[in-house]
DNA sequence: ATTGTTTATCGCAAATGTACGATAGATATT
DNA sequence: AATATCTATCGTACATTTGCGATAAACAAT
């Protein structure tokens, strides 16, 4: 219990840049990022068709990019359309261009 | 068994990406970069000083920085220095870059 | 030789992540 | 009303991550 993570004892700034970063480190949602951003917006099962993954496991990566912020879904019942969410995006890239660039 | 991720079934670009993603994917560890960029080099006892985590887990992240390739150990007995991984640091930076851009 | 200093590693516990099948819910189509 | 399609979520299994104390290993200082 007392070891868990503060993220309070860390400065808001570096727990960010950790978040985007932990949306990111698995090559399945680095894939959907690519292709949303190949083709601008496409439903659930165009992704699930991409991945070597069972659906339920997509939906799940898709999730936690939503959660993130990277990533935002459109209803379209019964279907569902996913694109990047832009200002997150741009959001998220200056958190690692100012990361990369200061360092 | 049968459910872990397989790495072969991804372009080895994203899983170069998801794999600098997932060292970065800490606050402490982002900490451990921001440190020792700002101080060129440092020993691991500094960094314990300045991270609120016990030797051991200090010491853990390290290791996982080093194993990523971010941070290079430099033997100075008893102490060990720790430095960022220059060429690799670059390369983490244009990997990035070039997600970010392209994306 | 003994002691102190520093760091890595072992062993453990708890939390989190990853993957899947099954199923529920929502809405089109028939 | 019944059926088909699509996606989210539940439950489960197993792997990995995170954290710590204890200890080992390596050397410096006494």
């Amino acid at each position: 219990m007392a070891y868990i993570t503060k993220t309070e004892e860390y400065p808001a700034r570096q727990v960010k840049v950790a978040q985007f970063a932990k949306a990111l480190s698995h090559p399945a949602r680095i894939a959907i990022i690519e292709h949303l951003h190949q083709y601008g917006e496409c439903f659930c099962g165009d992704i699930v068709d991409e991945l070597p993954l069972a659906q339920a496991s997509v939906s799940q990566h898709l999730k936690e990019l939503k959660d993130a912020g990277l990533v935002e879904a459109i209803e379209m019942p019964p279907k569902v359309k996913y694109r990047v969410h832009r200002e997150n995006w741009k959001i998220a890239k200056d958190y690692f261009c100012h990361f990369f660039d200061e360092n």
